[in-house]
DNA sequence: TTTAATTCGGATAAAATTGTCCTATTTAAT
DNA sequence: ATTAAATAGGACAATTTTATCCGAATTAAA
């Protein structure tokens, strides 16, 4: 539903290792799949992706792990994380399936769902990773529920 | 994306079947899977759980082929055969895979994706399976490109 | 009664997604 | 140098989703 598994974890993870990188602190996968209740080998996968899309760094080595950096921190927002991981948005597939539709030729339900297609894109573009991370440090949300 | 692929081929199913049924006239799976631009055996598996889930109904034998009651051609929603083909929608899992969530203990986007979760759900229950047909009908909308 | 046109439903296959395991590599501390 | 703690990444396994095939059952017409 809208995201992939892996597109939950990775944005889940991210969000830890903002929440953490504000403070400076570095985290490995180990506490990051703990803290977000994800399989840890699968997480680790995804968070390379991440390194590779420039979304977090990692260090390796002893006392290594992911940070995020302090520009990266104010730039990333959630449609970044989501195309990283699932690829273009409803560019393939929207919600009928079909295969070039325009809004020439539409599908029965597109003047409908244009408008929360449209929402929902426009939310993933000003939902900030600070944001979120703060919210989850302030206690209003959280990352993992039991 | 929102829906399945099986889920995407039986609402075009669905509605290419109301719009035969409109007329009175019944379709065979060959037809339908030409007119929506769908694997004919795989749609015909998603038409037998939408036979089940008593939205259309099927007559077997020569002659036979799918059809859908003027009943039900009025009171049949998008979330009816949304909910028969991917289960309980949201229910299970939402934006960020967050189990047992809720307004008490949200995911850190919850505030913002609640109200496109509203309206999203608002559309497909208030999107009729006729008014889809008769777009369709129109040359409104279609249901393949090309 | 035979035949042809259908859906039904079980078995299976292919592909995609999700998940695990293990080794190599890197790096800081001792 | 050695060691311990990390990420990197390849291979593989499990699960779910998507898709195909085929024989059985049904039904109307010839
Ligand atoms: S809603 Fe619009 S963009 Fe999405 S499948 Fe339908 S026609 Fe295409
Ligand atoms: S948006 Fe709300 S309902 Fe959806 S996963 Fe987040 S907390 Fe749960």
């Amino acid at each position: 539903m809208i995201f992939s598994k892996a597109c939950e974890y990775g944005i889940r993870a991210s969000v830890y290792i903002a929440q953490k990188s504000v403070s400076k602190e570095r985290c490995n996968i180990k506490d990051i799949s703990k803290e977000i209740d994800s399989p840890e080998a699968f997480t680790a996968k995804i968070l390379q992706t991440l390194v590779h899309a420039q979304i977090i760094q990692s260090v390796k080595g002893a006392f290594g792990g992911f940070e995020i950096t302090q520009k990266n921190l104010r730039k990333i927002k959630l449609i970044d994380i989501a195309i990283a991981i699932d690829g273009t948005l409803y560019d393939k597939t929207c919600v009928l399936g079909l295969k070039h539709c325009s809004e020439n030729q539409p599908c029965p339900v597109h003047n409908q769902f244009k408008h929360i297609k449209k929402d929902l894109l426009c939310m993933m573009q000003n939902t900030h990773l600070l944001a979120m991370s703060t919210s989850v440090e302030a206690g209003l949300s959280c990352l993992k529920i039991a």
